[in-house]
DNA sequence: AGTAGCACCTGATTGC
DNA sequence: TGCAATCAGGTGCTAC
């Protein structure tokens, strides 16, 4: 599924392949990709793509003016001059003749232009522009500009659990399912555990533990367990040899030897150590 | 206001 | 064997 180190992923090959080219002609299939914007992607066709940007999961061209989102969704993919492939649910055509497909077969993810706005100054002092639809999302654990302190008293101000915390794309981005599980078991917190009943201690050193499994997995190229998530070349990333817990309920537990456990919590599954992760626990590693 | 739950979707897997 | 129910999960809306 992609998360951030996916994502990311996705945008570093984009970049490769689409800075500096002028769209020269885009189609959608169906009405979903573009169900965020009934006008559809005329307006993106003449446009230089200027840079790929990313916040969190989000990604966006950036157009000048304006923008061109983008979120993968469960599936989404984009990728460059390949074989004619199901799902296809948008093509754009660049004037270098490239051929970006974005192809996405559970649907939840759409392309939508979408205009700037400049939101208050950041912390260096200058003026930001974002996507408006992306405005309410926090920024992520690799942002330069992210601020640990703020975050962590943010945090400990949540009466949720945990991990419906670090799920919480306005207070953190980035951060799905697989990581939210990664960061816990390294931490050894219990997803259930209210955020408010942590000490600033260990909500720091969780958000440490994310930003160390996002990087892990970035420098992997990412996760992925099938096709459904891969690269704009079709590779996919071997992250997923590297996982602790996500993924690995009813197997032993690589710090302790207790059997993972699986739970649902905020509607989500969540495997977890009941020995390492148990209420009151403290891993130091 | 803050929080929780669910709908959206399709293919793979599980259960009967 | 075949069909139906279940599961997976990011986001955003609704309801409390």
């Amino acid at each position: 599924m992609p998360e951030l180190p996916e994502v990311e992923s996705v945008r570093l090959g984009l970049v490769t392949h689409t800075v500096g080219r002028t769209i020269v002609r885009a189609e959608s299939r169906g009405a979903r990709v573009t169900l965020h914007s009934p006008e559809g992607l005329g307006a993106v066709v003449g446009a230089k793509i200027g840079a790929v940007a990313r916040r969190g999961k989000f990604l966006w061209f950036d157009l000048g003016e304006s923008a061109l989102v983008a979120h993968l969704g469960m599936s989404g993919q984009f990728r460059v001059d390949c074989e004619e492939l199901p799902h296809v649910r948008a093509r754009f055509f660049l004037d270098d003749g490239v051929r970006l497909d974005f192809i996405d077969q559970r649907t939840f993810g759409y392309l939508a232009p979408d205009r700037y706005i400049t939101t208050g100054l950041s912390r260096d002092g200058r003026a930001e522009r974002i996507p408006a639809r992306v405005s309410h999302i926090a920024r992520d654990l690799l942002d330069p500009l992210a601020d640990r302190e703020h975050l962590v008293a943010e945090t400990l101000r949540k009466r949720s659990r945990i991990k419906t915390v670090l799920l919480d794309q306005s207070v953190v981005s980035g951060i799905g399912n697989i990581y939210a599980d990664e960061a816990l078991f390294d931490a050894g917190i219990h997803p259930e555990t209210p955020a408010c009943a942590l000490t600033a201690e260990r909500v720091g050193a969780l958000y440490d533990a994310a930003t160390a499994v996002l990087e892990r997995a970035l420098a992997a190229g990412g996760t992925s367990f099938d096709a459904l998530y891969v690269q704009v070349n079709g590779e996919s990333g071997y992250f997923d040899r590297s996982l602790r817990a996500y993924g690995r309920s009813g197997s032993p537990c690589e710090r302790c030897g207790d059997t993972l456990k699986k739970i649902v919590v905020g509607g989500r599954s969540s495997t977890f150590c009941p020995t390492c992760q148990g209420q009151g626990s403290h891993i130091s590693n």
